[in-house]
DNA sequence: CGAAATTATTTTAAGCCTAAAATGTTTTTA
DNA sequence: TAAAAACATTTTAGGCTTAAAATAATTTCG
């Protein structure tokens, strides 16, 4: 159905400089990138609803409360999750009311909330995290070590691209403020 | 922060055979994978929201009609947009109101709606268009054309990966159902 | 032919998600 | 110190999303 060679490779005749207003191949990377995402997340979905009876979001809440020994804040989750404030407080309230979260506020400063997995909640997610990861390891099946290395690689290559575009243009709409 | 070589590179005393139940890797590629995802999807959120006042949704939908010289049923839509059909019914009811779709019942069989873009609609689109693909090259900018081939053809084989894992459970359900 | 199965879409109920406004708390500063 | 600014979170209003049930039309097959 794709042809992405023929677009893709260019030989010596057909050079990048020479069709300036063309950035088809970057759409279509992305619009590719984007059926891999959706796909994964699609099945992760579905397994989390059939076998455990829960949610992405708050399979995804778990994993970052799972990963601090402190707590985290509100703030910090809604930041790792890149997700907005308000979407924690929801999805937290849920899992305060099924026991698996601890809320409270920070005796120094009352302004925050320290989250923190419960017991409960600590040895749920453990069984959840595990076929998580059997899950991901069997969406992957197909690729090699060197092709999960080398897409690991230029993925990372992205993202730095992607901090730099997002960050740089924060930068022009505050210079546009002052 | 991340230090991907250390787990990523094999040595020879270190192979992936003897570390029977590690999928660490794959589990770092796809939070990877989902972060550069979110990024992108993010900051087209935001632009489309800025310039345009619409959403990514419609925009998505309006780009699939876009493509389609003689129209789309609703069903084509949801498979392509990989959404439900119920959440196309709603996104093309805003379309609607705003004159930007065009629904029509097929005279052949009147199960089918088909969906098209007005002429409003597919100038609208245009401009946005134009402007989208632009912000993907600029998000992309990072990364020179070879790394781009090989990212395209990296995640081709992951696309391939997933489908056979998808399918392959699927089967496995059918069959426990017979 | 006509009942049953299939197909396409819409509706419903519930949860996710956001931006922006509101609330309560702490820090800065005049 | 008191007002103002900054900060952390919650609330609100509205749109997106899904799965599952309901509706409506067509096709299959007994």
């Amino acid at each position: 159905m794709e042809t992405p060679s023929s677009s893709l490779i260019l030989d010596r005749e057909t050079k990048a400089s020479e069709r300036p207003g063309d950035h088809k191949d970057e759409l279509r990377l992305w619009l590719r990138m984007l059926t891999c995402s959706t796909l994964i997340e699609t099945e992760i979905r579905n397994r989390l609803r059939e076998e455990f009876k829960t949610t992405l979001p708050r399979f995804d809440l778990m994993a970052q409360l799972d990963k601090s020994v402190v707590g985290m804040t509100v703030g910090e989750v809604s930041q790792r999750l890149m997700v907005s404030n308000g979407n924690v407080t929801a999805v937290v309230a849920g899992l305060v009311t099924d026991g698996l979260v601890d809320k409270r506020s920070a005796p120094q400063d009352r302004r925050v909330q320290i989250l923190t997995l419960t017991a409960q909640g600590r040895k749920a997610f453990k069984l959840m995290a595990e076929r998580h990861e059997d899950w991901i390891a069997e969406l992957f099946a197909g690729l090699d070590q060197p092709a999960i290395a080398q897409l690991f690689r230029l993925l990372g290559e992205t993202k730095t691209s992607l901090h730099r575009a997002i960050a740089g243009r924060a930068d022009e709409a505050a210079k546009g403020d002052a």
